[in-house]
DNA sequence: GGGCTTTCGCTACGAGTCGTAGCGTAATGC
DNA sequence: GCATTACGCTACGACTCGTAGCGAAAGCCC
């Protein structure tokens, strides 16, 4: 509009090294202390940069550790082991991995217990966090459906629901089987809960 | 031992009025202010108590909302419906109507959380929250294998880490359905889902 | 180089909460 | 009546919060 700068601001840029600092501060802050005794001084003094700093850039302790536990999801990726089953294990695995981190436990349920009274914060949350696990279930339904694995479906609406129902049954499972029986999801859980889950949808 | 009253002591007996004033009070305020906001000074007013009293009966933020929540899943009762399928719906439905209440959603998901750092914590959420669910899991079971409607299993072993994983599954999908993707189990969900969670069962 | 803009580090501050101690009083059992 | 325990109230130091104000630094544009 008025400018040709990509960022349309002139002046002092933001360092993008206090950012991954302040990021992996947090994490950092979020295994030794837990949620509630994490404040945000003590994050601003682990990272070498100073509180006012954090306040100019997060809205608050919520918004940093979302960005914070966000980057812990961006290792997730769909493997392609040749069967739908497969498929469906290494990743439920990779996902029960990143919840077995002290920094993933802690923060995660707090955040979206926040969120519970925070429309912006859930949507925080669903971009950053959320979108990118329902993604794997699309990519590793469209395939499984490719193979012939899975039934295909008429109705795009109907098929959004499934989807829908498919995500919350298997990142449920998984995050109570981890956070509130507190077992690990082994491979011989994950096993057993992809068999349920495949035999529930080959109707 | 040493004494013949039921609690052992003498002196003045703790108000059993109180207790349940406290409770009461604390799930308005978890309405009122949510789970962050909550401080046990509020909490000691709205309840006619002195501060000092919450701190004698609960040691802390934690405890006290555990104690308040878990009295809202005293109303969780086994249908007897006919079928298995009926049963498990009609239970879900009465799990989800717990969770859709915001004194449910603001307090349970926060104390999950504040558990993943303290084993007492998290002892206490099972024996006054988790096991009454599951409890509701192993009836239904039962009842189902008496009826025909679910294999048996001769191992009991084996048969314990299937009761884990169907609450896990159970339990998970409707949390997850509820605070995270922020939308109702409604009657159409939770058929869905039944639908999907016995065909897997079957085998 | 000079000027403009934005960020950064630092200090200080009022407000609010925490959990506890101390005291006098109330309620029960012996 | 006496011992014992619970209760209400007040006050307190310690801590965290989020913000304001300041001078200095770092980049863009001429």
């Amino acid at each position: 509009m008025h400018s040709r700068s990509p960022s349309g601001r002139s002046g002092r840029p933001r360092s993008a090294a206090a950012d991954a600092a302040i990021l992996a501060a947090t994490r950092e802050a979020l295994v030794d202390l837990g949620w509630s005794k994490l404040t945000l001084g003590d994050v601003a003094t682990r990272a070498g940069v100073a509180k006012t700093t954090l306040y100019r850039r997060w809205a608050g302790k919520n918004e940093l550790v979302v960005d914070a536990v966000a980057e812990l999801f961006d290792a997730l990726e769909l493997p392609d082991c040749g069967s739908l089953a497969a498929d469906i294990e290494g990743v439920v695995l990779q996902f029960a991995s990143i919840l077995a981190l002290p920094e993933a436990r802690s923060g995660l349920m707090a955040v979206v217990a926040e969120a519970t009274r925070d429309d912006a914060l859930r949507e925080r949350i669903r971009a950053s966090v959320v979108d990118r696990q329902k993604r794997l279930v699309l990519e590793g339904r469209a395939r499984a459906q490719a193979r012939g694995e899975l039934p295909a479906e008429d109705d795009p609406e109907s098929a959004a629901r499934t989807v829908d129902l498919i995500f919350d049954m298997v990142a449920g499972a998984v995050v109570h089987r981890t956070l509130v029986s507190a077992e690990p999801a082994d491979e011989e859980w994950v096993r057993s809960f992809t068999r349920v889950l495949l035999q529930g949808l080959g109707s």
